[in-house]
DNA sequence: ACAAAAGTGTTGTGTTTACACCCATGA
DNA sequence: TCATGGGTGTAAACACAACACTTTTGT
């Protein structure tokens, strides 16, 4: 087994952020330019992905290639879903991108989508310079409101929106709403958080109940400061406490 | 794109099956014979599965490749995980045996699991003529009982148990359960069949509170009949009434 | 008449929902 | 003193867990 580039295995990397406001996803641009000359052909949004070498599991390939092209490093990963139609690449745009940087368009390959949260504050996207890298590498990776995306390269809109829906599903059984908060949060946070993924409100009262009682919460006495209103306590999450007690159940939503 | 194998990616397919005992699974036998005789090197138990074609989708695949092993047609299935390890095919007995059927044993293979769940009674799987195929076909189709398994090829033991746990976490929110009863079944029988899936046994009348809560459940004026002891009262699952509500929680188990 | 499995209700406890007002701070 | 978000309690409805005896059938 040597270290080439599988031709026919990609990733795809979800990673969504949240800056205490939104939720976010990190994306890079896909950018066509004239063979010859300057001139862009035309440019769209792409997750963070690319081939795995043959002698690299999904996983350690995902990292790798999340790392070279954000610059992030070494954050909680999960593979969520396996994207194989045999036409996922089969657009036009696409057929024209992959021609374009080498590639054979015929060629078959299917991707494993990764996803991880992280808490916007805590990491920064390396920039690389847009205008000495070549077509087929990724650029200037930002984050973008998960509302105000447009048009996607390949089958990304599919994989972002499947990546959301495992989210949703996966914040109602496994403490990773964590994952996306800074280690002190407030009350109002986390529940805010809460409602952007669902797309729902959530009533005050009942939330904190719910929120006080789990005793891997653990309530700081610690309050904001400089804001213009009460000030708010914040809490953390105690990874230790829950992994004592996994068999309490985690709802902060029914 | 083109119709051949790919040498890169497999599917394979865990298919449970309950007999209204105990729940089983699918599996075939890899055999493996001197090059030139008849003399048996060795035996042990393999998943369906094989290698996808180029314009197959993952689905499509596992489709066919479970039919033309087994003879089962026109299943539910659902992938569950992929399994990427570099070394997964690198145990002495694997690397042998690709050898011997004429494969590169250093190839890297990703392959996706795909789970499936069927009544025995309303399947049969034929059976192939073991002593004519040739060594890199799986032979002889059978139910194995899930605690009595013996050795089994590549990582496929690892497999095995992903899809176990993914069942037993897919029962707890999606009505599958229901995939593997005959279309009518009694309280008992749902009851031993989670009993069996989770291992654990559960309150005869607060589970038959739920069952017969859930409006989904219908339960339908017929009997057992012959049986010696006082005959139980069959329900059926309706689709339609669960997709009409697909709202309320679905909570046999807690 | 016996064996075997079906079927059935109550009570105490905890969880969920719905709902409205006062508090502390900075500007 | 105002605007902003922080913080709090209760009651009614519901869901959960624990628990033992009677019924119907075939043999």
């Amino acid at each position: 087994m040597n270290t080439n580039f599988n031709e026919h295995i990609s990733v795809d990397c979800v990673i969504f952020g949240y800056d205490l406001k939104s939720l976010k996803v990190l994306l890079l641009e896909r950018h066509l330019h004239e063979p010859d000359g300057k001139e862009l052909i035309f440019m769209d949004l792409t997750l963070p992905g690319n081939h795995i070498r043959n002698n690299e599991d999904l996983e350690t390939a995902a990292q790798r290639i999340l790392f070279e092209l954000t610059g992030l490093n070494d954050i909680y990963l999960e593979q969520f879903a396996v994207f194989s139609d045999p036409d996922r690449l089969n657009n036009p745009k696409d057929q024209q991108w992959l021609t374009a940087i080498g590639k054979d368009p015929e060629t078959r390959v299917i991707t494993a989508g990764f996803f991880s949260l992280i808490p916007l504050e805590k990491y920064y996207l390396h920039q690389n310079d847009k205008d000495s890298l070549p077509d087929w590498y990724g650029k200037n990776p930002c984050w973008h409101e998960l509302n105000t995306i447009g048009s996607m390269a390949f089958d990304h809109a599919r994989v972002l929106e499947a990546a959301l829906q495992f989210l949703r599903e996966k914040i109602m059984s496994k403490p990773v709403i964590f994952e996306l908060l800074p280690e002190k949060f407030t009350a109002s946070q986390i529940q805010n958080l809460y409602e952007v993924i669902l797309g729902k409100t959530l009533d005050k009262r009942n939330f904190r109940k719910k929120l006080t009682n789990l005793e891997f919460v653990v309530s700081l006495n610690e309050k904001q400061e400089g804001v213009a209103h009460k000030p708010a306590r914040f809490y953390m999450f105690s990874r230790d406490v829950y992994d004592r007690k996994k068999k309490e159940k985690f709802t902060l939503i029914t």
